[in-house]
DNA sequence: ACTTGTCAAGTAGATTGCTACATAGGTAGA
DNA sequence: TCTACCTATGTAGCAATCTACTTGACAAGT
């Protein structure tokens, strides 16, 4: 049976929260966020899944003609959606270590 | 043997209060108001049933149906009575500082 | 003495996290 | 060609944690 999406004012674990911030600070694929976290597949993949579930996130695939160029397995690009975004600035107030452990492109620049 | 309902004026314990006042500004089932005063659970629910026992709050049970839907534990909705009301207004006399601990929805917004 | 507060533990189902493994094409060395 | 590693995504199964309420034993308050 179909569930109902996770209403944006939920809260989110940490790992959840994690990889909105990641992201949102340009890490847009499960193996870059693997990489950058350090937290393996069987936490990241499953993790975005559930987060697409929710409308979180949303995803689309590479096309194959790029990742044939780039010689490699194609990717599936996440983006946050609109409740994605704002779940992920209650993220950041509950949990304030959240933009030190991945500062987005602003924080790092401005 | 059964004991007399505590007469609406009585003076309530800190306690006490903070969980009328908590269930007066919207957290009305006990996890809710564990979370948002961070008293434990073993504190929590046997003030509760006090509470109860002396007929200022009165509790009905969430539909087991709702709680299957949410895919959680059934709660156990909590609500003043009219004397809990008085006492609750007693109790912001005497504790001045429960309201700027939880602000109910009125003083929040107006 | 009696009431109240706290710790610790328990119950039970749902969700989440992690290890280990699987898949599959690309690269590179022996 | 055979082996080994890299990129990239994925799953099964188990352990841990979360939600929600409850209780017994004991300490603290009044």
């Amino acid at each position: 049976m179909a569930r109902e999406p996770r209403p944006s004012e939920t809260k989110l674990s940490h790992t959840a929260a994690l990889i909105l911030q990641a992201l949102d600070a340009g890490f847009v694929y499960g193996f870059s966020i693997m990489e950058m976290t350090g937290l393996p597949s069987g936490t990241v993949y499953p993790a975005m899944r559930r987060l697409e579930r929710d409308e979180l996130i949303r995803s689309n695939w590479e096309k194959q003609s790029i990742a044939d160029a780039e010689q490699r397995p194609p990717r599936k690009y996440y983006k946050l959606t609109a409740a994605g975004k704002t779940t992920l600035e209650a993220s950041r107030r509950r949990y304030p270590l959240l933009e030190r452990l991945i500062p987005t492109e602003e924080a790092r620049t401005v």
